[in-house]
DNA sequence: GAAAAGGTGCTTTTT
DNA sequence: GCACCTTTTC
């Protein structure tokens, strides 16, 4: 396959598809006059402080919006939008606005239209990576590759890692695929390229990760593949190596617009320079604008950004492209937002001095005029259970007592294991909840499984989707038989899936079995693709899958109850990709319809909108496939949408917390350890990012804020303590109402005695001196009894549990087997084991470790 | 080759 | 405590 850029000349002009073309007259002048002051503009200007006025009439140069949480930014950004086509006489087909999730920007586009009406349609709205996809797709032809590629997100790239690693006898464990995928992950968002990251590689693991990299990304192109990275990287390697194609897209976009600024990466920051045009300080350094024609002034520039809120430096976001936005272009204005909208002065008092911890940042400080509202509650549980008790008892009572509703209220985590005590306690209590994120829809094994078939259907190339549903479900092509073909195609230096085709040359190798299967798996393979080329629409195929592979059958037929809700979730995928189809249609019928308008005088509208409409429309059933396909590859978080509904209580990690907002907000798990997480505990750069989390967390909360831990926490199955987080120490002792504080003591190791710490009051005596908040002076309600920082310590494991001794003859419950007689008994020790006869369930040898699931009767 | 038992290592966070 | 991987057994 065509390399990327392989290509020696500069497209011609012209070739570009509908979605890329230009508005009528070319650019614009870049610093047009508002038009004016009129009642639509005047009506968008009202209601605003000054700042966020500013930073809507603003004009001209790259402009800066440093917003505090909760101050307003979303809306200062539409109504920006909305200000450029009323005041401004920009062109709805000029207008390009960035957001990180595809929620955020529906959201902003519902909004923009509720205040401009139709004209909001040509207006792209789009994240990082859908727009990535969408200029890939449309200048496709130029870099020589297809339009049909393939989205992979981190399983699958972790997957063709393995595979590439195993090329090379690396060892392919599966900790060895995520570091490698990780680092390849980093230089990408670096916009290194494989050669590149060689020629810099000086310790072996950069060698190493060089050489992996270079296989991937080979790998990839023959996949027809982009991974997230790439989406973004490709496409800043199309712009710089085609001036031309750059060009095109400054002319079309001459206002740029980026949400959560301080979450860029490099490559999303250089892809912003590129789209925007103009020069650097530094010219011809890293990120430099190539190629800007010199009569094309640069876009409107406008960012809007926390730098406190910066929380995903783990996947490469700088906070540099926030704190040097100035540097970076010097003609640069800055708006500061610190007035906030949505919390208690309170909560606002608690968010500040958290914040306040981390050194090297910009000093904002927010405040509201709103009033100190209630008090933060404070609760230390004896373990997570208690905790989760305590939430849920607190959640009843103010519906109970006050206007709360269920769906006011919001629970956050710091890691998505963490939900597993709370939603125990929920389900038991009967308590409406709903979890946003975690073990996500489209991460299950059957979905990804049917959703691998319709890859492997969509683009031939696609290799790891084509091994993944070789054998699923089980038809008897083992590994043997897959590696045969994989040797075949090495020696052929043919594709795995032409191999496949080819099995006939390598029938003496295979037993019978799978060359049998083989053959009527590729029959398989192409009877669903003539269903795509007669039209038949992706929810068609999506149950042809499972109709045609035995997939439902063997699902229905098992009598796990898992299989029977995989069965549901298999029912929701075709639905989902029902509604997939129409709304791609929808959409492609909305942007032609918004291009006509925005292309055309009033009169043409209707007949020029209603025709390009129908043309849109006739999407065959491939582009439909491929469509659908990238939809739900993108639009990862479709089962999100928390929408406050009615009722229902939303459990959410902190990350996923970022940007929404709630009356009521639970923070638990307020412990060094758990939050901030141990791995952050010994470096002060992540340690400064927990904080900005927090910071995060807290200023999600709009009437009330509840603060919790608990003295003792298992995980990994075994109890363990953890001292209470560095960051409640900081929340001033005034805004907090504790309703149970008490100590830690150092964690024992006693089976018998897992929770050795007690409130007083609880009518039992307590081994430690404990105390309520209010029996000592707040500064030392601590005490000096605290144990010290560090990582939780551990009680003992089940390896550490006495193995159990047992004689022929002897009586047993097993967990699993139910009751049995002892028949042999083997070795000493922990070599020791017996072979029992559980009746029905037979005869089986057990190892008698302690720790295993059996008592002695 | 499939099924089942045993072993291993895991937990950040996500577009 | 769990999911996933490896080993064992039929």
């Amino acid at each position: 396959m065509t390399n990327l850029f392989d290509i020696p000349a500069d497209p011609a002009a012209g070739g570009h598809s509908g979605l890329s073309a230009a508005p009528p007259g070319g650019a614009r002048p870049n610093q047009s006059e508002p038009h004016g002051r009129t009642a639509e503009s005047e009506a968008l200007l009202a209601g605003l402080n000054p700042q966020q006025r500013a930073a809507v009439e603003h004009r001209g140069a790259p402009l800066l919006v440093v917003a505090g949480a909760g101050s307003g930014k979303t809306r200062v950004l539409t109504r920006r939008v909305a200000y450029l086509l009323a005041a401004g006489g920009a062109h709805p087909g000029e207008i390009l606005a960035i957001t990180f999730t595809n929620k955020a920007a529906a959201e902003m586009k519902e909004r923009v239209a509720d205040l401009v009406g139709g004209r909001a349609r040509a207006i792209w709205v789009s994240t990082f990576h859908s727009m990535c996809v969408r200029i890939l797709r449309s200048e496709a032809a130029h870099l020589g590759i297809k339009t049909t590629f393939t989205i992979y997100d981190s399983a699958d790239s972790m997957r063709l890692v393995g595979m590439v690693a195993s090329d090379l006898d690396l060892d392919t464990k599966r900790n060895t695929a995520r570091a490698l995928a990780a680092a390849i992950s980093n230089l990408k968002n670096e916009l290194i390229d494989p050669a590149t990251a060689a020629e810099r590689a000086e310790t072996d693991i950069q060698k190493v990760t060089a050489e992996v990299y270079a296989g991937y990304q080979a790998r990839l192109r023959a996949a027809a593949a982009f991974d997230f990275d790439d989406l973004i990287m490709q496409t800043v390697g199309l712009l710089q190596a085609f001036p031309a194609v750059a060009e095109h897209y400054r002319r079309r976009f001459r206002h740029v617009l980026v949400d959560e600024y301080q979450d860029t990466n490099h490559a999303q920051y250089t892809l912003v320079r590129e789209l925007v045009g103009g020069t650097t300080p530094d010219a011809g350094g890293p990120g430099a604008a190539v190629g800007v024609a010199a009569h094309l002034p640069p876009a409107e520039l406008v960012v809007v950004g926390d730098a406190d809120q910066s929380i995903y430096a783990f996947r490469g976001a700088t906070i540099r492209n926030i704190t040097e936005f100035e540097r970076d272009y010097p003609d640069a204005r800055t708006i500061m937002l610190e007035q906030n909208y949505r919390s208690t002065q309170n909560i606002l008092s608690a968010a500040n001095a958290v914040i306040a911890g981390n050194t090297d940042r910009r000093a904002k400080s927010l405040w509201t005029s709103e009033g100190s509202g209630e008090k933060i509650v404070g609760y230390v549980g004896d373990n997570e259970h208690d905790e989760a008790r305590f939430i849920g008892q607190e959640i009843d009572k103010l519906v109970d007592d006050t206007a709360c509703r269920y769906g006011d209220v919001a629970v956050f985590y710091r890691t998505n294991a963490a939900s597993r005590a709370i939603e125990d306690i929920f389900v038991r209590t009967g308590m409406p909840y709903r979890i946003v994120g975690g073990v996500r829809f489209y991460e299950r094994k059957e979905v990804k499984d049917v959703l691998a078939y319709l890859r492997a259907v969509a683009n031939p190339d696609d290799e790891v989707s084509l091994r993944r549903v070789l054998n699923t479900p089980r038809r008897g092509i083992g590994d043997r038989a897959e590696a045969q073909v994989v040797i075949f195609a090495e020696q052929e230096r043919i594709p795995f899936a032409d191999a496949l085709r080819r099995v006939d040359d390598i029938a003496p190798l295979l037993a019978t079995r799978s060359l049998n299967s083989i053959v009527s798996f590729n029959r398989l393979i192409d009877g669903l693709r003539s269903l795509v080329s007669d039209g038949g629409d992706p929810a068609d195929l999506a149950t042809a899958v499972l109709d045609r592979t035995g997939y439902r059958a063997e699902l229905e037929a098992s009598d796990d109850p898992q299989d029977a809700s995989r069965l549901e979730n298999l029912e929701q995928l075709v639905t989902v990709m029902r509604e997939q189809a129409e709304m791609l249609i929808a959409a492609r019928q909305a942007a032609a319809e918004g291009e006509a308008e925005a292309s055309a005088t009033d009169e043409e509208v209707g007949a020029l909108a209603a025709e390009s409409a129908l043309l849109a429309a006739q999407l065959d059933g491939q582009q439909m496939l491929t469509g659908v396909l990238e939809q739900l590859s993108l639009v990862a978080d479709a089962d999100a949408v928390p929408d406050s509904e009615e009722g229902v209580v939303t459990l959410m990690t902190l990350h996923t917390a970022k940007g929404l907002e709630f009356p009521v907000v639970f923070l638990t798990g307020l412990e060094d350890g758990i939050f901030p997480h141990m791995r952050a505990l010994g470096d002060a750069k992540e340690l400064a990012e927990e904080r900005r989390l927090a910071y995060v967390g807290i200023t999600r909360a709009r009437k009330r804020l509840y603060v919790t831990r608990a003295v003792t926490r298992s995980s990994w199955g075994q109890p363990g303590s953890n001292p209470p987080s560095r960051f409640l120490d900081d929340v001033p002792d005034e805004v907090v109402d504790w309703r149970r504080l008490i100590e830690n003591v150092p964690f024992v190791d006693r089976d018998d005695d897992f929770f050795s710490s007690r409130a007083i009051g609880s009518g039992r005596s307590s081994p430690v001196s404990a105390s309520r908040f209010g029996d000592r002076t707040p500064q030392s309600r601590f005490g000096d009894k605290m144990p010290p920082r560090g990582p939780a310590t551990r009680g003992g494991g089940v390896g550490s549990k006495p193995p159990l001794e047992l004689r022929k003859g002897d009586k047993v419950s097993h967990d699993k087997y139910g009751l049995g007689t002892v028949k042999i008994v083997d070795g000493v020790g922990v070599r020791a084991t017996a072979t029992i006869d559980f009746g029905s369930a037979g005869t089986i040898r057990l190892m008698l470790i302690g720790g295993v699931p059996m008592v002695k009767l």
